[in-house]
RNA sequence: GCUCGAGUGGUGGAAUUGGUAGACACGUUGGACUUAAAAUCCAAUGGCCAUUAUGGCCGUGCGGGUUCAAGUCCCGCCUCGAGUACCA
């Protein structure tokens, strides 16, 4: 009887789903164990080999943690909104719910065939309303929600508005936007309720404000930081540009300081933990406001603030840099500069994020005549404007130092303005001095001869002071662009009345996305949902109306863009815990029964944007009291991505002529990807399959090397445009999915981006069929076991193999873990082993990573009950060491010797040990070892 | 530029806390079985030298160092990869 997997596969997929084996219940008596993956977006290619690298890995833990008693919740859904299927309906009119269901559909069949454990019941879908229903309410909550930075804590807003009516907003000034004007209770009682709101939303952890945003033209919308990679869209690649527009935005900056903290209560891996503190980016200075010198122009002074990391330098300042969009560049520019200003204006708005990037060399700003007066040595100092200042960092002005910085040098030289030193014995001729504290000031006036450190706490002081300054923490991390002109995502609950934001009521959720007849913008540059013809809100019946019925009293026009993408993805992982429940995000029973996510797995990619978002989000629900963590994954692991091995022909330019690889040396040739098909293990390419590709290629002049066409390899991402894409469905109809699964584990370290190379697979089907064959010794190949007593070699084998497996997948160590497998299975066959007693736990052991087979095989031993709720055989090792002293240890066939000696041991009782040890030695390695070294605490080495 | 990570046979990769480097697998070569192929099994496989087996020397990107002992620790380089970037 041979291994027919496909026979097994089908069989115990068809058992499992039956049997709903698993299910996860909440409120067991077990101990709870929740693996999570990152859900997937569903596309239209599906999966390809390089997807389920980490489903295994979960998969694997998650049916290990369940033989170990656990009960495991380990759910799976789909993060369905996107871009995507928005492009796909654009195109076709094809309603992009119907892709997304059709592509879901093609993934499930997918996932099944691998033998996943999910439990299906808790299936999430971000499009679903009755899931965004919470995506909606939370998004409420924000709203409802300001963030008290004395309490360190997001608080409801009707604290704020109590505090605003008892003093006003001057003690809760710094929980809001920078600039928030001070007003008095009695001033607040006299705004009108519009005044009201506006200030409200200065406050508020989402709130609707004018922003520089990144707005990709031709994707027809805005982008958030971590959606640019080099300047341009991360979808599709479009250029992107700054523009000023009215948007949503999450204030994730109130918590930017916990978000770096708690960190250090997260078992991430640290590359992960390192990019998200860069990208927070907290920097430790001051904020200084220096006054402009009153012109003819503008008779009042002008208070310009600056951050600096750097406020020892402040002697050193020439001159005073703003960033081109800075506010009061137009008011204090001279008239006469106003027309180079302006200029300079409109061609830096013009150039995008990319040509800014990719031009950082080139030195330019011009002088708006104002001056500003600085705030110890009363000098004036010129103002410019200059786009080496950043809008969105810090306040987008900076008092330059061009002693200390490089940046304020070059652009000090360029335009001729004063470079004076404030270094003690340092040569600023060539370059900048950027250092800390490794010397002292000059020319300082109160600071000589002080360094980095007593310097900058002096300086501060004095700021202070004269009320001038003080000492600041700012931070990288921008707050979160919210809105998206896009149409296939979440609606907000959101309507406007004279052009204020109100939300929805709570009881009225979801608002389900409207119909449209387009999905483009409208002709007006209106979001998607601007086609929508039933968007309305009606106050008084609460429910979505005609827009044509929108008067002044009661109906109300809704609000036209939707969520981004991580909305929906940012508390998915606590909705699994309960997901159909339609009364609450999820019960509190479930929440304190599962509390958290024990073990995530998922691409490293999101370091900056879902795995903030997510944690963000967290935080807040965790002031709200909903969660009962700061965080919501304990562990987490990033899978490596599978790449493809992509294959190329090369023709030489201007011909129709393909050079085998070879034969291209110095000809200037066109490397084309061919699609790895078409080419075998030995780089060769099937010519005729090339021919029948492409009618340009058919006629093809193809010169080959000893009668070979070779083609070139390169290492690159999978993806369909370049044709090295290998597809799960074809790997498991050839050696199945348990092969694929153990293969894709054996390829290396989890972690690690490693290429896919399908010729290796051959080693674990062989093992799997080597397997099979341990329970099927019988005459004919049929399953045979005996009961009786198993030799004490076998049994060594067995622990040896459990007390390895068992410590590499504690330490997601799949890879070696597939090695052991393989020399165990090599051992019992040698010894040809067919005891129950070794069997047994063998099939349970091997079930993580091969669960049909060992389903299998577990029936066939006559269990009934599935091998899902088989206990992890107990590691007994005692044999194993006999003598925890002394024992002989075969190393690649050779014999060695091994001491265990105590710690505590002092030189001279190791010396006796070994002396006593000395006649053992002889007689076993039958002569005397050749060197003996002995280390107090170690183990005593003796090689032979 | 800054931050992080990695360099080990023909290939993917092992090597616990510093303790026999190259486990396991692919590939290659030779052999068995077969009319033949597939499948399966056995053997060899880091380099150089030697041989009657026992052996010897060199080897973990490069150069130093610590140590009885270094792929592993320290110092200085080189190369590659990832992230980030006019961040004041």
């Amino acid at each position: 009887m041979n291994y027919n997997f496909k026979e097994i596969e089908s069989k115990w997929h068809a058992y499992w789903a039956e049997k709903g084996t698993f299910k996860a219940v909440t409120g067991s008596e077990k101990s709870k164990f929740y693996v999570l993956d990152m859900f997937p977006y569903p596309s239209g290619a599906g999966l390809h080999v390089g997807h389920p690298l980490g489903y295994i890995a979960s998969d694997i833990y998650a049916r290990y943690k369940r033989h170990k008693g656990f009960n495991v919740l380990h759910p799976m859904g789909y993060d369905s909104f996107g871009l995507p299927a928005e492009q796909y309906a654009i195109q076709t009119g094809q309603h992009p719910a119907i892709t997304t269901e059709t592509n879901i559909k093609r993934y499930r069949e997918q996932l099944d065939k691998l033998g996943f454990s999910f439990d299906w019941d808790r299936e999430v879908r971000t499009s679903n309303p009755q899931y965004y229903k919470w995506t909606q309410w939370i998004f409420i909550q924000l709203f409802n929600s300001w963030y008290d930075k004395d309490k360190d804590s997001a608080r409801p807003i009707q604290e704020l508005i109590d505090v605003f009516k008892e003093e006003g907003n001057s003690m809760v000034n710094a929980c809001s936007d920078e600039n928030t004007p001070i007003i008095s209770a009695k001033t607040w009682k006299e705004m009108s309720s519009q005044q009201q709101q506006q200030l409200l939303l200065k406050y508020r952890l989402t709130y609707l404000a004018d922003t520089e945003v990144n707005w990709c033209p031709k994707l027809g919308t805005v982008l958030a930081n971590d959606e640019i990679i080099n300047g341009v869209s991360e979808r599709g690649g479009f250029p992107v540009v700054r523009k000023k527009m009215t948007q949503w935005s999450m204030r994730i900056t109130a918590f930017a300081q916990r978000l770096l903290d708690d960190l250090s209560l997260v078992d991430w891996p640290q590359s992960l933990k390192d990019a998200q503190t860069n990208w927070i980016g907290r920097s430790v200075g001051a904020s200084v406001t220096f006054y402009t010198k009153p012109t003819a122009k503008q008779t009042q002074s002008l208070p310009i603030n600056v951050f600096t990391t750097r406020p020892d330098t402040i002697f050193g300042v020439s001159f005073m840099t703003l960033a081109p969009e800075h506010d009061l560049v137009l008011q204090l520019t001279t008239a006469d500069r106003e027309e180079e200003v302006r200029e300079y204006i409109a061609v830096s708005a013009k150039r995008s994020e990319r040509d800014r990037m990719s031009d950082v060399k080139r030195i330019s700003g011009v002088f708006t005549g104002a001056y500003a007066i600085h705030p110890f040595t009363k000098e004036c100092i010129p103002i410019w404007i200059g786009d080496y200042v950043l809008a969105g960092y810090g306040t987008g002005a900076v008092m330059s130092v061009p002693c200390g910085d490089q940046r304020d040098f070059e652009f000090a030289k360029n335009f001729d303005i004063p470079i004076p030193n404030i270094f003690n014995e340092v040569d600023i001729s060539e370059e900048a001095y950027a250092e800390k504290g490794k010397t002292t000031l000059v020319n300082s006036s109160f600071l000589d001869g002080l360094a980095f450190k007593q310097a900058t706490k002096k300086v501060i002081e004095e700021l202070e002071a004269i009320e001038q300054g003080k000492g600041k923490v700012n931070y990288r991390l921008r707050d979160a662009v919210f809105s998206r002109q896009r149409y296939w995502g979440e609606p907000f609950p959101v309507y406007y009345v004279n052009g204020m934001p109100n939300m929805v009521p709570e009881d009225c959720l979801p608002i389900e996305l409207p119909e449209v007849e387009k999905y483009l913008p409208t002709e007006t540059g209106e979001p998607p949902l601007g086609n929508a013809t039933v968007w309305a809100w009606n106050t008084s019946t609460e429910t979505v109306v005609d827009n044509k019925l929108i008067d002044e009293e009661t109906i109300f026009p809704l609000e036209l863009n939707t969520m981004p993408g991580w909305a929906g993805s940012s508390q998915y992982f606590n909705r699994y815990m309960d997901p159909k429940n339609n009364d609450a995000i999820f019960s509190k029973e479930a929440i304190a029964y599962w509390q958290q996510v024990d073990l995530y797995i998922g691409g490293v990619e999101h370091a900056t944007g879902h795995l903030l978002y997510s944690r963000f989000w967290q935080k807040f629900l965790f002031d709200l009291g909903i969660v009962p963590h700061k965080e919501y994954a304990v562990k987490l692991i990033n899978q490596g991505m599978i790449l493809g091995t992509s294959a190329f022909v090369y023709r030489e330019v201007n011909t129709n002529k393909f050079l085998s690889k070879g034969l291209v040396k110095d000809k200037e040739v066109i490397p084309i990807h061919v699609d790895v098909s078409f080419v075998n293990s030995s780089d060769e390419l099937n010519v005729e399959a090339f021919r029948n590709w492409r009618p340009e290629f058919a006629k093809a002049e193809i010169e080959l090397e000893n009668g070979k066409y070779i083609v070139g390899r390169e290492v690159e991402k999978m993806s369909k445009s370049k044709y090295n894409v290998v597809n799960p469905d074809e790997i498991c109809e050839e050696y199945g999915a348990d092969a694929l699964r153990l293969y894709e584990m054996f390829l290396g370290p989890i972690e690690q981006a490693k290429p896919w190379n399908t010729a290796g697979i051959s080693g674990v089907y062989s093992f799997l069929k080597k397997l099979w064959r341990l329970f099927h010794s019988g005459s004919d190949g049929q399953f045979y076991v005996s009961d009786d007593e198993p030799p004490k070699e076998a049994l060594k084998t067995l622990h040896k193999t459990i007390k390895k497996i068992e410590e590499d997948i504690e330490h997601f160590s799949f890879n070696t873990s597939v090695s052991t497998f393989m020399i165990c299975v090599n051992e019992l066959s040698s010894l040809k082993i067919c005891h129950r007693s070794i069997l047994e736990p063998l099939s349970i052991l091997i079930s993580p990573y091969a669960p049909h087979l060992a389903e299998e095989l577990w029936n066939k031993l006559g269990h009934q009950e599935s091998i899902a709720y088989a206990s992890f055989p107990e590691f007994i090792a005692s044999h194993l060491v006999e003598d925890n002293k002394q024992y002989p240890v075969s190393f690649n066939g050779k014999m060695r010797f091994v001491i265990e000696l105590p710690l505590s041991m002092n030189k001279e009782q190791i010396e006796d040990a070994v002396m006593k040890h000395q006649k053992t030695i002889d007689q076993l390695q039958g002569r005397v070892p050749k060197r003996v070294i002995v280390v107090p605490g170690k183990i005593v080495n003796i090689v032979g």
